[in-house]
DNA sequence: CCATTTCCATAGCGATCACTATATATATTG
DNA sequence: CAATATATATAGTGATCGCTATGGAAATGG
């Protein structure tokens, strides 16, 4: 049993958790450079130096919105990856997981990574290629998974290509999510991206 | 022949297209809110007032670039529909068409209309919403062609379903052209694409 | 030449940007 | 009760935002 013991001066209202919970809404609604510290103060109830005794800047305060992304939401999206041995299974699972979360009722719509930051001034450089990064490591992730999987699949297949392939159609859905924002939609677009995996399976 | 005659007082330095150009390639490269006037005047050569004299505002001139990018490459994209009846063939050719777009030499990579303003703030929900309307708008009309196409088809296939799949898979490559810029990974991903087509066409 | 017309450059408008120095309020420890 | 430690709110930093008022420069017509 831990007890915890009161620190000495004064609580803070909220804590750093509850503070990145709120961001990540803004952020995912808005995206980086288009929310400003205004905005998230105002939402979050406090003052800009109760943020900054949080996290020290925007930038960093967004990158821990994005960990925490990847995390809860990310980890979510991907989980099929781990759960199924049959390919087949564990992308459709995958694509699901995407339109569960992508037009979800009580956030924001679309995808923070894949759709973060695509369009962004050069000054915000770092942080562009940070989340052009982790779509990277996403279709990594799928490729690393279907290598697993090579023995599902016809021989010579080019399985990181089809990995892109997925990439895509999930960046896809991303923006369709913001536009459209409805389930059914999604789930066509995905059952059509699942046949050509269908198609490049052996039996 | 028309003979133009010279205009009363000081001519322009630079005619609105001219500034047209320049304005679409930044918000091509940034995005509408990352792109400030600064910026603009400062690529244009010019001061603020003569880009106001052209352009009243930088929404009125960010919609002129999106008019201006629609009517060009827009088009080139969107060629094949009418150049080939083989719906294949049509699909085919604006997916090429579009890896020629999205990373293309002289100018940014990716697609304004594909990834324009997907992430933005409340303030700009109008320009927004056109940009999604412009997304939904090029579905449409590929849409169009396959339901005018229809008898390639196998009974029964979703058309509308079918064309915004392939609007998820434009969508898919501008964002991918941002990130990595490689023709060669965008044409399989087209080709991937492709299949699905293919899966669904008699013959 | 002068008068007229138009554009351009300088400078700056109020608003907002991310961020912070200062001082006060609120908690614990002794 | 101090004394201390921490978080808070007020207020404001210089910089940049989109945009514009003013006045002079550069072209025309007469």
């Amino acid at each position: 049993m831990e007890m915890e013991k009161a620190p000495r001066g004064r609580p803070r209202r909220l804590d750093k958790e509850k503070i990145l919970e709120i961001a990540s809404v803004l952020f995912w609604q808005q995206g980086y450079e288009a929310t400003s510290i205004n905005e998230l103060v105002t939402a979050m109830g406090i003052t800009p130096p109760s943020l900054y005794a949080a996290y020290s800047s925007k930038e960093e305060l967004y990158l821990a919105a994005i960990d925490r992304y990847s995390a809860s939401y990310g980890r979510q999206m991907l989980s099929g990856l781990a759960l199924h041995s049959c390919v087949y299974e564990a992308i459709r699972t995958v694509l699901y997981e995407c339109v569960e979360v992508f037009v979800g009722g009580d956030h924001p719509s679309g995808c923070m990574i894949a759709t973060g930051l695509v369009e962004s001034s050069n000054a915000q450089g770092a942080l562009a290629r940070k989340l052009a990064d982790l779509r990277q490591q996403t279709i990594k992730i799928i490729a690393d998974k279907f290598k697993a999987c090579e023995t599902q699949f016809v021989e010579g297949t080019d399985l990181p290509a089809l990995a892109s392939f997925f990439g895509a159609t999930i960046q896809g859905m991303a923006v369709q999510a913001r536009d459209v924002n409805c389930p059914t939609e999604l789930h066509k677009i995905a059952e059509h991206s699942l046949s050509v995996l269908q198609a490049s399976r052996r039996f």
